[in-house]
DNA sequence: CCCCAGGTGAATA
DNA sequence: TATTCACATGGG
């Protein structure tokens, strides 16, 4: 069943944006539709105007992941502080940071280290094939991100097969966490920011990027601002050109980030997404 | 052969 | 605390 929801002009949306920035990873365009798989849904959507044309979820699921609720210009307004960022709002407009499931957001950035996002995309499919459920009713092949439990029970190397590389043990370690734990989201949820990365840290693979990442792409934490090569690329050139070489240290990357809390403000994840996706690398934003 | 990609952990000084 | 290095993989 196909259905069809409008919002409202003075809420700015861009699907293609928002589904090609970056930030998830199980989205296919094909014939016009993208095609994805969120919470156990297998969702067609495409956009004319400012209509949305979808299958496979019901308008409050498409509202909740694609935040439409949330005021975008308000939002924009209040990180718009130069020419560097008010240009990347320019190219990006209407790209909205999505509500990722936690468990499949954490995987995907564990598989995203010193890495490039069609490679990610390839181990989050691999994976979701091999070991995820498949869902019924849809047009395409469409299975689930498998659960925790699932991926804790492989051994090292049906799951280094679906080309984790060295980043194996340390989704394995996850799935087994997230398996004993499985109030583990809601506990990191219902925590501060800082409270919530220090506890995202402790997992073995995650670092201050992947535990950024994920608490801005699946909790919320606005003020979480990602810092990966290309941001501190953009970072050094516009605001910090004291910045000098090109690899990140701890130090350097908590710098970065309390910087852009400070000069972006409470959606400084919002700066580092337009930034992101305007950036000059292989898939800028049109 | 090289370098790079949505980094991180361990060893070392 | 700050450097340095290895790590699997795929693309250019």
């Amino acid at each position: 069943m196909t259905a069809i929801l409008t919002h409202r002009p003075d809420q700015p949306f861009d699907l293609d944006r928002t589904l090609d920035c970056g930030q998830a990873f199980r989205w296919v365009k094909a014939d016009g539709w993208w095609q994805g798989v969120v919470g156990g849904r297998a969702i067609r959507i495409r956009q004319e105007g400012d209509r949305l044309i979808y299958s496979g979820a019901d308008e409050a699921f498409i509202r909740d992941y694609f935040r439409l609720d949330q005021d975008l210009p308000a939002i924009l307004a209040s990180i718009d502080r130069d020419p560097t960022i008010a240009d990347a709002i320019r190219r990006c407009y209407g790209l909205r940071v999505v509500r990722q499931p936690p468990w499949e957001c954490l995987v995907s950035y564990i598989c995203a280290t010193n890495t490039n996002i069609p490679a990610v995309k390839r181990r989050i499919s691999l994976l979701s094939e091999r070991y995820g459920s498949a869902i019924g009713g849809a047009s395409w092949a469409a299975h689930t991100f498998p659960e925790p439990e699932r991926l804790a029970a492989l051994c090292h190397a049906d799951l280094r097969d679906c080309r984790l590389g060295y980043r194996t043990d340390y989704v394995s370690s996850a799935a087994v966490f997230a398996a004993e734990h499985p109030g583990w989201a809601e506990q990191i949820a219902a925590l501060p920011y800082e409270d919530a990365r220090r506890e995202m840290m402790r997992l073995r693979g995650v670092g201050p990027k992947a535990a950024d990442c994920t608490l801005l792409f699946a909790f919320g934490f606005f003020e979480a601002f990602p810092v990966d090569v290309w941001i501190r690329r953009i970072v050094a050139e516009a605001y910090m050109p004291e910045l000098r070489g090109r690899t990140c240290t701890p130090a350097e990357y908590d710098r970065i980030r309390l910087f852009a809390r400070d000069y972006f403000g409470e959606y400084a994840g919002y700066a580092q997404e337009y930034l992101y996706c305007a950036r000059p690398g292989p898939f800028p934003c049109g």
